[in-house]
DNA sequence: TATTCGTGGAG
DNA sequence: TCTCCAAGAAT
């Protein structure tokens, strides 16, 4: 008798669920983004682009400044493998979290070294223990591309989902394995691909972090949070603390010395000197400041004239252009310009 | 499990 | 100007 009532249960759940499946794939083919390029191809060089380059960046950032020059420049995995890293970084430049482009540019290298040994062309893999074991794909990216690359039966579980299902189900503070869970429980199996464009669309239009659109949405009739949605899931509050730096320009012939970063923090970009204590000998041109999600840096710049060249690299502005380096290097280069101008 | 990795858009 | 946070991964 129990058992029976228990296998009503989750039968009359698997027709609820089927019926919002089907709300949503209806949702979707009005209001979903379509017509994004990676969703309108079958290469799946471009939708793993695609994905590393969304990892932590929204959707318009990448659509307008990244893929389609990232493309033109590394048609295929064998392309990119054959690139060097400063070439991959200085397309990656201003898209931020550069590590995702040296891991991108081994993953590349590993693939096209094992298509070499077996004398067949360079190919992602379709399986989510391989794919988790490339250098920059983790648990989501995994199955975003066996998702929607390879039309396998798997949810994703990105920023979007994690806040849809925090708000269906009430949950605060949700760990990522009972996130998973659900996302296992809930996803459209028959469709895999528009059912997951169309969860992470749902959060990015509709289930949004403020003000979402809770009267419109295709999961209005399940979702138990839908009288309070913003309490889920609660947000931790971030520190952000300052940081000062003091950074040295050497000039040497209207050119100026920059070296490439080799500790972790933007690396493999090239970028101006920090020093302890400015040369007595410099001159202080001005302070600029930048904001990172951990830390706000304030960078007092002096600029000094060498008289011999002590430094091992130096660039005229022109060549610096053609330099893969960060936003606070450019504003830096900015403040310089600003300066010689004014002398 | 918690922290560290960038940048830009929205409100 | 300030706060929040986005198709997360690595350690």
């Amino acid at each position: 008798m129990k058992s029976l009532l228990l296998l009503d249960m989750m039968f009359s759940m698997q027709k609820n669920l089927t019926k919002i499946h089907q709300e949503i794939q209806k949702w979707y083919k009005v209001h979903g983004r379509v017509d994004l390029p990676w969703r309108t191809t079958d290469n799946t060089y471009h939708i793993y682009i695609s994905e590393v380059m969304l990892q932590q960046t929204q959707v318009q950032t990448v659509l307008k400044r990244y893929y389609s020059p990232f493309l033109k420049k590394f048609p295929t995995l064998q392309a990119l493998s054959k690139a060097s890293l400063d070439e991959v970084l200085k397309m990656w430049e201003g898209l931020g979290y550069y590590n995702r482009a040296k891991n991108l540019h081994m993953t590349a290298n590993i693939l096209t070294d094992k298509a070499q040994a077996q004398n067949i062309s360079p190919s992602l893999p379709s399986e989510i223990d391989e794919l988790i074991q490339l250098p920059g794909i983790g648990k989501n990216t995994a199955h975003a591309l066996a998702a929607l690359a390879f039309k396998k039966p798997l949810p994703v579980m990105e920023a979007n989902v994690k806040r849809i299902i925090s708000r269906l189900y009430k949950l605060k503070t949700p760990t990522d394995k009972t996130l998973w869970k659900t996302a296992y429980d809930i996803v459209d199996k028959s469709n895999p691909f528009y059912y997951n464009q169309a969860m992470m669309d749902i959060g990015a239009m509709l289930c949004t972090p403020k003000n979402p659109q809770c009267e419109i949405c295709p999961l209005n009739s399940i979702c138990q949070g839908k009288v309070n949605p913003t309490l889920y899931p609660t947000k931790k509050k971030r520190t952000v603390a300052a940081r000062k730096q003091n950074i040295m320009l050497y000039l040497y012939k209207d050119k100026l010395s920059l070296t490439r970063r080799t500790d972790k923090f933007l690396h493999g970009l090239w970028g101006f000197k920090e020093i302890g204590v400015p040369l007595s000998a410099s001159k202080y041109i001005g302070e600029i400041t930048h904001t990172y999600t951990h830390f706000k840096l304030h960078c007092k710049v002096y600029l000094y004239h060498e008289r011999t060249a002590a430094q091992k690299h130096y660039f005229t502005t022109q060549e610096i252009e053609k330099l893969a380096i960060s936003k606070v290097d450019e504003k830096i280069v900015k403040l310089y310009l600003d300066t010689i101008i004014n002398i």
